[in-house]
DNA sequence: ATCTTTTTGTGAGATATGTCACATCTTTCC
DNA sequence: GGAAAGATGTGACATATCTCACAAAAAGAT
């Protein structure tokens, strides 16, 4: 079995002064798997004893809020796959759920823990990425709880098309109820918005393909609530 | 001068096996600083090189939302405060403010993170740590956004009972419009609420004395929204 | 290809909460 | 001690968004 870990991007990313003998033994206990869109990768419940690397494609965070189906993030390849809720917790305190066609790297929680105390490099960059984490989370709650509706869905297609697509045009990855569940509006709600958003020639939508003409404007409605 | 950090809780818990010389080089590299409530102990906005231990009171997390300030999370002595804000970005993405009397201990970053580097179990703890805020975070905004203002005014209150204070009598540290910054509701909502808690039974106030008198029915209305 | 399920589009009415306005009560500070 | 600033009560009204209802379109399944 060749070592697929020296091509990973998260070794590459993450440290470079990796030593071989710790890219073996991430090599020897790790698995790959591919999942379609709509898998769930992790569940929310469960127990777990994996770090997650997605290492192709795309998934949503989510957990059951208090009356629904709460998405908190979206995130894309590469990238390590809810470290907080496998450190933090046996059993997962959220869900991650693929929305485009992915590919997975399951690692050891033992070898991970070990390569972390091992490589300093490599536990700073993990400790950082926590810290941004967290701080992404509180300035998005601070925002989406301040915001109304029609600055939230701007701001969702501006973080698909700077962020997650880094283009202007893209295909949606999530339904509208979705997109509800992700700034917390009603799935008639986002409909109306995107309706308006075309009548004012902000965005063109075919199906789930959009296009953004007027990004200006957007970003204008993305600040001003 | 005596080396107060033999005592500091957060040695304690956090890492039994800590050596003489690392304790050492802590109460070589920290200074002890009161704050009054009101007083700022981390401004948003600010460059920071130092990592910041609470001793002894209580603060709250906030940061400059698009409409108005936004408080993200109360904490209580003993904790680390701004870990993410330290780590995540040289400038502090959100500000720290003393509700009540509080001591604080400022330990100087490079310090800090060679102790990381040094021992294993103490940046394990703080590894641990961060991801129970993230899980922490993300489950409060699920619960912010979905729950309305009865529903999310009444973990306030149980929080400040059940974790803040342990005591089912207390005294609020926070004004009726920082409850608004915190819940996500205007002043006047809060004041309105509170009132009917008060005709319902729930809870008894004197200025801001509060005593609980029916907990079970507020774990009710924090549960049913 | 047809049936079923999910997603999208749109209307009308209900409602929780924001906003403004003002009075009273506390605390702070000179 | 008295003035100024801030915190609390409370009413009336505006409004963004939810909820329910139903139809059409698209996507998946057998």
């Amino acid at each position: 079995m060749k070592n697929e870990c020296i091509d990973c991007a998260c070794v590459l990313r993450s440290s470079v002064n990796m030593k071989d003998c710790q890219i073996e033994m991430l090599g020897g206990n790790h698995v790959v798997v591919k999942f379609r869109k709509g898998d769930a990768i992790i569940r929310q419940g469960v127990f777990s004893t994996n770090v997650i690397f997605l290492r192709k494609g795309m998934a949503k965070l989510h957990l059951t809020g208090p009356s629904r189906e709460q998405i908190v993030r979206l995130v894309k390849a590469p990238t390590y796959l809810g470290l907080p809720t496998t450190f933090g917790d046996k059993i997962n305190q959220y869900s991650v759920t693929a929305v485009l066609e992915s590919e997975v790297c399951f690692i050891d929680l033992e070898v991970f823990k070990k390569l972390l105390g091992e490589n300093r490099e490599f536990s700073n960059y993990i400790l950082m990425e926590l810290c941004k984490s967290e701080l992404e989370a509180y300035r998005r709650c601070a925002s989406r709880t301040q915001k109304q509706m029609r600055g939230n869905l701007a701001d969702v297609l501006l973080e698909f098309s700077e962020n997650l697509f880094e283009s202007d045009q893209f295909t949606l990855p999530l339904s509208q109820s979705d997109i509800g569940n992700w700034v917390d509006a009603g799935r008639e709600s986002i409909n109306r918005a995107l309706s308006e958003f075309i009548q004012d020639d902000i965005i063109e939508m075919n199906g789930r393909k959009v296009n953004i003409t007027n990004k200006k404007l957007l970003k204008t409605i993305s600040q001003n609530g």
